[in-house]
DNA sequence: CATCCGTGGAC
DNA sequence: TGTCCAAGGAT
């Protein structure tokens, strides 16, 4: 037995109790009203959000979540609907192999799963497009399971929380994994509004550029703040180079298909890009990727 | 495991 | 103004 006062938490276990219960009630009180949150979303609902989330921001993912839903309600809509018909409908969103990978997810839900987005997390991440994140994500928030949820926003705040430090590494590794799973609530209802309060927490105070100390409810524990807030040491964070880039080029050609609905022959392509010889890599790319069929000589459309 | 894959907004 | 970065996944 190890003697404990009644007033501190000793153990890690009160630590984490009394850690979950400051996090979470920030977020009831905090939290953004987002509509993937309210309790009328429904699995298909969160897993379309996060699909869009990934890499997107909230503000732009609102208005095509929002047209999304109301053009395919369940899975078995999307995938009823053509591939290339999910292209368009994913617009400016970026990257757009996400769109072609929610159908391929639509699909293998409604042959696979009866229609019905899987509940088991390996279920979930055996769907084209869905990875580690994902499957938490929509094990946690849709299911109210108990998964650890580590996404940008999550790393951020343990690297500065726990480690002391002001960013996270490049690549998640096994000890932020391991805090993850550590501090994840016992119960599965807490762990699940646990997960979605720490996000939101590194989303809207412990943000990557300014974050706003201050108003954080963890500032007294928290051990960077506790460091001094020490910049941040080691190799140059990579920077994203876009303009030039074969991504760039693919973006104007896809352009071009979503806007044309129907067949575009390879003169309107040719426009977009001055360089034929990149302008032809990425339209290869995007018809290895599936995101444009070509249907005869020098004609393209969206896939069908 | 590093790199590729879009787009736009904030500073 | 250019840099940074935003609920990642696949290879």
């Amino acid at each position: 037995m190890v003697a404990t006062s009644p007033s501190a938490p000793a153990t890690a276990s009160q630590l984490h109790s009394t850690l979950h219960t400051t996090v979470i009630d920030w977020y009831e009180a905090n939290a953004r009203d987002l509509p993937w949150r309210t309790p009328d979303a429904s699995p298909w609902a969160v897993m379309v959000s996060e699909f869009m989330l990934q890499q997107t921001p909230v503000k732009r993912v609102l208005p095509a979540y929002a047209a999304w839903l109301e053009r395919w309600p369940t899975p078995a809509d999307l995938a009823a609907d053509a591939p290339g018909e999910a292209v368009r409908m994913w617009g400016r969103l970026g990257y757009p192999r996400r769109a072609l990978r929610l159908h391929a997810a639509a699909t293998a839900i409604t042959e696979d799963h009866g229609g019905e987005v899987p509940s088991d997390h390996a279920a979930l991440l055996a769907l084209p497009g869905v990875g580690e994140y994902t499957a938490a994500a929509v094990a946690s928030f849709a299911f109210r399971q108990r998964h650890a949820v580590l996404d940008t926003n999550v790393r951020r705040v343990f690297a500065r929380a726990v480690t002391g430090v002001e960013y996270p590494a490049q690549a998640t590794t096994a000890a932020e994994r391991r805090t993850a799973t550590e501090l994840l609530p016992a119960r599965a209802e807490t762990a699940a509004t646990w997960a979605v309060a720490v996000m939101e927490l590194g989303a809207l105070v412990c943000t990557a550029r300014s974050p706003e100390c201050a108003g954080c409810p963890l500032r007294a524990e928290c051990a960077w703040q506790r460091a001094g807030r020490p910049p941040y040491v080691g190799p140059a964070r990579r920077g994203q180079t876009y303009e030039g880039t074969d991504r760039q080029v693919r973006g104007k050609l896809l352009a071009v298909l979503r806007d044309a609905h129907g067949e575009v022959a390879q003169a309107r392509l040719d426009e977009v890009w001055h360089d034929a010889v990149q302008r032809a890599r990425a339209l290869d790319g995007l018809v290895a990727d599936g995101l444009v069929e070509p249907v005869g000589p020098g004609v393209y459309r969206l896939p069908q």
